[in-house]
DNA sequence: TATTGTTATACTCTATAACTATA
DNA sequence: TATAGTTATAGAGTATAACAATA
């Protein structure tokens, strides 16, 4: 985790309330990486098993879109998600260039598990705080999102 | 992003606040992997520059333990530091298995450069939000980081 | 000519195991 | 005997480029 505060510079409230935004995304990454590893996922693997989820049957092209990845990329993803048996590749009924991903029973039954997992995390973490903290946290917390999106499309 | 929302389970404010938790932490790496790469680090390489500026000259074997790595993962990233001139190996003054990384000036200024760009992300994400809805995002934050790591030690 | 997905190649992060040089 | 860091090896994610099959 990348701590700024140190002596070097006045600490700084809007510095330190960084601090703990990215120190509850490293802890929130390392909570799900262990939670997929228990079922045998990566996070790159199981982010392809939700989009085929949300998306039905997909070709490659569209999985390597959805993803942000390259065609090569989707390439090992489905070559590794299918010697594991979390999905099956098979040909496009109209374009014979194209192969059609789908989810196996057992991928269902992944994201399934997976989308447990979440709500039980969404519970844990929110459940018992009281009313006024919830929303002043999830006010703030679009306010931030917000400034991000803004930061983000002027670079 | 795994965006649970969708037709298979009633909406929960719940989840949908983890959503946003969830694309908080996605925007904000793609955010600092963007930056570091215009440096010439990844994310690995930066952590270890900046346990190293934090430490000042260290072991191998202790920027594993700092990092949580194995020794072999921090020698490829010293390789690679070393080799892009962030970082020198020198032997260790008095334990002549060890060797001492420590920062080039250009290491150097480049820790200085993610600090600086981490106080800038903090202004744009905090600087002008009403002090009430800051203080109300902070004390949230507190309270979901602290039930987090309860979560965490239970498993 | 353009697109889909592959092979070829390469780089990074990560790990374990075996080994060398030292403590 | 234990520790520091290396080489050897391996798997995963990522990319670009060249290529085959098909549109």
């Amino acid at each position: 985790m990348l701590t700024i505060v140190d002596g070097d510079a006045a600490p700084s409230s809007l510095i330190a309330a960084l601090d703990r935004v990215l120190e509850l995304t490293v802890l929130l990454h390392d909570d799900m990486t262990t939670s997929l590893a228990a079922e045998g996922l990566t996070t790159s693997r199981a982010h392809l098993l939700w989009v085929l989820h949300h998306g039905r049957p997909s070709t490659q092209r569209a999985l390597a879109d959805a993803l942000g990845v390259s065609a090569r990329t989707v390439t090992g993803l489905v070559d590794g998600l299918a010697a594991t048996g979390f999905v099956t590749r098979s040909p496009h009924p109209t374009d014979r260039r194209a192969t059609l991903v789908q989810l196996t029973d057992h991928g269902a039954t992944s994201v399934a598990a997976m989308a447990r997992d979440q709500a039980g995390l969404a519970d844990q973490l929110f459940a018992d705080l009281p009313p006024a903290v919830f929303e002043g946290f999830v006010e703030g917390l679009d306010a931030v999102l917000e400034r991000l999106r803004e930061a983000i499309d002027r670079a």
